[in-house]
DNA sequence: TGCCAGGCTTCAC
DNA sequence: GTGAAGCATGGC
C-alpha cells in the first residue's frame, strides 16, 4: 500500500467528472479498472491510500492521476471578476485530468454521444464484461477494457447487445482500423494538437467534440476545450458567448472540467 | 410514460 | 457553408 498526501485531489469529484467511467465506489473506498489493472483506493481528506506496490504506483498510477502536476495554480487561475469560474474551480478543485488510454477513451466517448453518464457506464461495463480480458481480483472476476482486436471480431449484433444503439458501426469501424494497424493510436501522440484533432475526426462517428475529449482525456492535451451541451449552455448563459478562452491558453481543458462539473453538480 | 442524454452523419438548399 | 432530420436505447 502507498499512502500519499494530495492537495487538489478528490476521487469522488474525479469519478463524477465525466471523463472516466470505471472509477466506482467500493465499500468505504473506490475501485478503478484501467490500464488492464484493478486498483483499490481510499481517501480521507488529503490522505489517499493506493492499494498497490510502490513500484506500480510510481510506474502506473502517478502518471495516470497526473500527480506530478500542481493543480493549485489551476484552481487559482480564474480572476476574481469571473465569479462563476472562480466558484466552479473552488467547487471542483479535486478534479484531475487523467491520462487514460487512447483506445479506451476513443471508444467510451464514441459511446457517450447522446447518452447520459449512467447510461455510458452501463454500456461500457457490458462491453468489458463480454469482451474484456478477465482479471482476478480478491476472489472476484473483473474485466479489462476490451482490446481493439477483440471488438473487431464482434458481429454488429454482438455489439448491439451492449446497448450501443446507432453507434455500433462507429465502434466497429474504429475497432477494425485500430486492430488492422491502419490507425495507430500510439503514433498519434507525436502529432501537434491540430493534427491530432484532424486524425481523430477522421474516425467515423468522431466530430469536434468527441475528438477534443479524446485529445484531452486520452492524450492529455490540456489545452483542449470540448464544447458539449453543458459547456455551450454555460458559455451562453454566464458569458453571453464571450468567454475569454485565450486567458487560459495551454490549460483551458482544466477550466472546462471545472465548468462542466460545476454546471452539472453544483451551480445554483 | 415520456423526455432527454458529454453528437454525429447525411442530405437539402 | 448552413440547417434540419434521423438516429437506438437506457435512466430518471
Amino acid at each position: 500500500m502507498v499512502t500519499v498526501m494530495l492537495p487538489c485531489f478528490d476521487l469522488a469529484q474525479i469519478a463524477a467528472s465525466g471523463q472516466c467511467f470505471r472509477l466506482t465506489p467500493d465499500g468505504d473506498g473506490w475501485r478503478l479498472i484501467a490500464k488492464g489493472r484493478v486498483l483499490r483506493l481510499r481517501q480521507e481528506g488529503e490522505t489517499v491510500r493506493f492499494f498497490c506496490a510502490q513500484k506500480t504506483f510510481d510506474e502506473v498510477w502517478r502518471d495516470y492521476f497526473d500527480l506530478d502536476t500542481d493543480y493549485r495554480a489551476f484552481v487559482a487561475a480564474p480572476p476574481k471578476e469571473d465569479g462563476y469560474l472562480t466558484r466552479a474551480a473552488a467547487y471542483g478543485s479535486g478534479i484531475r485530468i487523467l491520462r487514460q488510454e487512447p483506445w479506451e477513451t476513443l471508444v467510451t466517448f464514441l459511446i457517450s454521444q447522446r447518452k447520459s453518464i449512467p447510461a455510458i457506464r452501463s454500456a461500457v461495463e457490458a462491453l468489458c464484461t463480454r469482451y474484456g480480458r478477465p482479471i482476478r481480483h480478491r476472489g472476484e472476476t473483473l474485466y479489462a477494457f476490451p482490446a481493439a482486436k477483440a471488438l473487431a471480431r464482434c458481429s454488429p449484433d454482438e455489439l448491439a447487445g451492449c446497448a450501443l444503439g446507432y453507434r455500433v458501426p462507429y465502434i466497429a469501424a474504429a475497432a477494425k482500423r485500430v486492430a488492422s494497424g491502419e490507425l495507430d493510436l500510439t503514433e498519434l501522440e507525436t502529432l501537434d494538437d491540430d493534427a491530432l484533432l484532424a486524425a481523430l475526426t477522421d474516425v467515423f462517428g468522431v466530430g469536434e467534440k468527441i475528438a477534443s475529449c479524446v485529445a484531452l482525456f486520452g492524450y492529455h492535451r490540456i489545452g483542449m476545450f470540448p464544447r458539449d451541451v453543458w459547456i455551450k449552455r454555460v458559455l451562453h448563459e454566464q458569458y453571453g458567448g464571450a468567454f475569454d478562452l485565450e486567458r487560459y491558453a495551454g490549460f483551458a481543458g482544466v477550466m472546462q472540467q471545472y465548468l462542466f462539473y460545476f454546471a452539472r453538480n453544483g451551480a445554483k
